[in-house]
DNA sequence: AAGCGAACTTAGCAAAATGGAC
DNA sequence: GTCCATTTTGCTAAGTTCGCTT
């Protein structure tokens, strides 16, 4: 039976490694590219993988719609076209890593020397910026300087034509506003005090601004608003210092931290526990920062703490979790008000007014002080990330709008007005100095805005991806190799879904995209079978075994690892991403690398969504919107952690599914029983069929299990009606009552239990017809639960999410839920709902 | 042509909210 | 209503892109 619903084996499982080897693919390869040439065929691919490559794209080379295949066959004899190219010998027993060395022929000067003797180690970095004093404690808080940079694109803001119009709802709200932006300001800086007395319930301001329905996107300006109104942003709540009897341990002994000392050590204890806390490289930084922290901050007691393994931290975690216990215990009115409270006093953040419009802002607060979680082996994690202060914030707002006061005795950064972006605030971050920036919520105008001009893109790459892969297919056999990689690159991006991949630096995780493969990552296996094996974003593992590639994409790809290069040596050495994507414009305005994810997820789905069953249950419809959602997920490799209790769900799972099937052997013997036209079974062959592993020790359990519950049912019932005949002043059923009830049901089952095992289960007064159609009944919900249970198996590791929130155009699920009468909701959470407000209106008949 | 700054999208995980079983 | 598992939302890290500078 449900091989699904035991856990797919091994292979789904290493699916992703929480914490992979950077350099995974460096032995297996050899291993891989060394098997001897099996010729043609017998390719023992896993399921796994065939499964994958049933999405249109996957399987890269049976395209759908394409124009290839053209003349990759003829060029197979010719090989070596020219002095840029030197095609290893035709591949013969030998592999292709170890192809007989052969030095590369001159070709362009720079990128050979390259692989000279030595494989360049890993990839040539950025010429290092320096390293900054590690101290980092000491934070540069200079201020940003007003105007460094011109913005991206001209002028900001200056009056322009299109004034914003005054509605009512604006209006009200300006109302308002004088009276929000003070006391904005004000409650901040006394945090909790609740003052202000006036926002009051701004009424439904029904506006429902439909700039959708107007010209379609953002155009060709470049300014994206007229005027922009806001309060800033919300900083978190200074340190509360721990009770008294809250300290940490050094070498078994209270230390008396400084209060910075202490905040900090509270950021680790928040860790305990948690992967990262066993994280080699997570302690070190953290450590060091605390040190730094300590210097500056001394214990009052004078301990010198100098060792990490004599800290502990557990004091303080005891402490958070005894707080956390208290807030869970809170009763349902007190979190209530708690909640109201806070809300209140994040009232006047929520929202800006932009083009009179009242808009949601989205992370209008500031990231609090933290120890930085950087995922998969980031060099950085661990550090101490700082809090930020008003001096580092520079406010965007508009040229006329009031600036919002900085909390009380401090200054922001700098302000300015530029209506040519989109934040209202931003800050430098200290770990990686990355921007921050504070945008408005993906329900805005302007995110909505970005998000289907960015569909509209993806859609009008379906009027060149002919000529595009005509092209790179061609480019595939180019004479020069820059030409070449270029082409391979783009049939990668476009046919695997792969990322871009710009180079990363020494100072962040080693994950990489197309352009930033190495050879490391890429094995081969005649004649066309190509396993990618390497870290993409998030240090998420893409992991793709035995993926049919045009055959000239894998000559390619042997000749680009060709030695001398190693395994850590890039793949594409001529080009970069920003190659790759000024070939990607030439095509078409606005074209890139990532387009074709948006593209090709959205086209899938949309093919996929064809296998909707058009009569069918609602519920048999989402399925069948799930599995096109999952397929596009895989196409993105887009993962998740299996829950903690997969198991133990999935076992319950099976346990319920055996449940059916023993309603369903009840039901079977029964009928058999009374059957009396045997044209039932020509009918319905099945109903001969015995359940699958329905083992009689099961059966007695499950049997004995039910009884049990039934009694307790019974002993419930037997104390309510007591109640019941007390609050009615009768009088009460004696325990025996009781007793005697719990005796029937104990016969009941008794019997039932003979009867099974006998065979011949009561039939009472049914007759054929009932049976059947109990039977019927019994069976579908039976398949019913086995392709959830086995859609819920497949789906552990996928993440669903982030394909729904990013790549698939909502308007073609709009247009799915209208055409087959599924209600949106059943698809889009609320706040996907409001994010894809644009797409509802999306009429059946639309197509991507 | 490489490198950087800036701004924006995309991403998985953890916390919070919800909803279904009891 | 309570409890628990699942779903949704929040958070912020990690990408891509593109223009500007050197």
């Amino acid at each position: 039976m449900s091989k699904n619903l035991k856990r797919t084996a091994s292979t789904e499982n290493d699916k992703k490694p929480k914490k992979a080897k950077q350099n995974i693919g460096s032995d297996s390869e050899s291993e891989l590219s060394d098997a001897p040439e099996i010729n043609g065929d017998a390719q023992p691919q896993t399921q796994v993988k065939q499964e994958a490559s049933q999405s249109p794209i996957k399987n890269a080379v049976d395209t759908t719609e394409t124009t290839n295949n053209t003349n990759d066959a003829k060029d197979a004899p010719k090989k070596d076209e020219d002095t840029h190219m030197d095609e290893p010998n035709e591949p013969k027993s030998e592999s292709e890593s170890d192809a007989p060395k052969k030095s590369t022929k001159k070709s362009n000067k720079d990128d050979d020397d390259e692989f000279g003797d030595k494989p360049k180690p890993k990839k040539s970095r950025k010429s290092a910026p320096v390293k900054k004093e590690e101290s980092d404690a000491d934070d540069d808080d200079e201020p940003r300087k007003p105007a460094k940079k011109a913005p991206r694109k001209s002028s900001t803001s200056t009056k322009n034509s299109q004034k914003p119009q005054k509605t009512p709802a604006s209006k009200s709200l300006e109302d308002t506003k004088e009276g929000t932006l003070l006391d904005a300001v004000r409650l901040q800086a006394h945090y909790l005090q609740n003052a202000n007395g006036d926002v009051k319930e701004e009424g439904e301001e029904e506006e429902d601004y439909k700039w959708w329905a107007e010209q379609g996107g953002f155009g060709d300006g470049t300014e994206r608003w007229t005027t922009l109104e806001h309060n800033g942003v919300f900083f978190p709540p200074e340190y509360v210092p721990l009770p008294k009897q809250v300290r940490m341990k050094y070498d078994g002994k209270i230390v008396e931290l400084s209060q910075e000392a202490e905040e900090v050590a509270g950021f680790y204890a928040a860790v305990l526990g948690s992967d990262h806390a066993a994280d080699e490289v997570f302690n070190k930084n953290f450590f060091h920062d605390f040190l730094t922290v300590l210097k500056d901050h001394p214990p009052l007691d004078g301990t010198k703490i100098k060792e990490f393994s004599k800290c502990d931290f557990q004091p303080i975690r005891d402490h958070l979790d005894r707080e956390k216990e208290k807030k869970k215990a809170m009763t349902k009115d007190e979190k209530k008000q708690a909640k109201e409270q806070r809300e209140e006093i994040e009232k006047p953040f929520t929202h800006c007014l932009l083009d009179g419009r009242k808009e949601k802002v989205g992370n209008f607060r500031i990231e609090p002080p933290s120890l930085f979680r950087g995922r998969g082996a980031h060099p950085k994690k661990g550090k101490l990330k700082l809090r930020i202060k008003p001096e580092q914030i520079t406010i965007n707002i508009g040229k006329d709008a009031t600036v919002p006061d900085p909390p009380a005795g401090t200054n922001w950064g700098s302000v300015q007005h530029d209506n040519t972006v989109t934040w209202l605030a931003t800050w430098k971050e200290n770990i990686n100095g990355a921007y921050k920036y504070v945008y408005l919520a993906p329900g805005s105008t302007l995110k909505g805005q970005s998000d289907m001009s960015k569909f509209e893109k993806a859609r009008e790459l379906k009027n060149y991806i002919g000529k595009i892969r005509q092209s790179y297919e061609g480019d595939l056999q180019n004479k020069v190799m820059f030409d070449r990689q270029r082409a391979t690159a783009a049939y990668l991006v476009d046919r695997l879904a792969l990322r871009a991949g710009n180079e990363k630096g020494e100072d962040e995780a080693d994950t990489v995209g197309c352009c930033s493969l190495r050879c490391e990552h890429v094995m081969l296996r005649p004649p066309n079978l190509v396993t990618f094996d390497f870290l993409g974003k998030d240090s998420v593992r893409f992991y793709q075994e035995d993926i049919k590639v045009e055959p000239q994409v894998f000559k390619n790809l042997r000749i680009f690892k060709k030695e001398p290069k190693g395994p850590q040596d890039p793949i594409f050495d001529r080009i970069h991403t920003t190659v790759l994507n000024n070939y990607f414009r030439n095509f078409m305005k606005g074209l890139s690398a990532k387009v074709f994810r948006t593209y090709n997820a959205s086209i899938t789905f949309q093919e996929e969504l064809k296998q909707t069953p058009q009569e069918g249950t609602v519920a048999e419809k989402l399925l069948a919107f799930n599995r096109a959602n999952r397929n596009v997920a895989i196409l993105c490799n887009h993962q998740k952690n299996v829950s903690k209790n997969h198991d133990a769900a999935m076992d319950k799972m099976g346990d319920r599914l055996k449940a059916l099937k023993y309603q369903r052997r009840k039901l079977r013997q029964m009928l058999a029983q009374v059957v009396d036209d045997k044209d039932v079974y020509k009918e319905h062959p099945s109903f001969k069929e015995e359940e699958s592993d329905l083992e009689d020790e099961w059966m007695d359990a499950h049997e004995e299990n039910e009884r049990d519950k039934e009694i307790e049912r019974q002993k419930k019932k037997f104390e309510r009606e007591n109640e019941k005949l007390r609050s009615e002043d009768q009088k009460e059923m004696k325990p025996g009552e009781l007793e005697d009830r719990i005796k029937d049901v104990e016969e009941k089952w008794k019997t039932i239990t003979k009867e099974r095992r006998s065979g011949k289960p009561d039939v009472g007064k049914k007759n054929q017809t009932q049976l059947v159609t109990s039977m019927q009944k019994i069976e579908d919900r039976l398949e019913a639960f086995r392709v959830n249970a086995s859609n819920k198996d497949e789906v552990k590791d996928v993440s669903l999410g982030t394909s729904k929130i990013n790549y698939i155009d909502p308007r073609i699920t709009v247009a799915w839920c209208k055409a087959y009468e599924v209600p949106v909701e059943k698809v889009f959470a609320k706040t996907l709902l409001t994010k894809f407000t644009w797409a509802m209106e999306t009429s059946p008949e639309w197509k991507f």
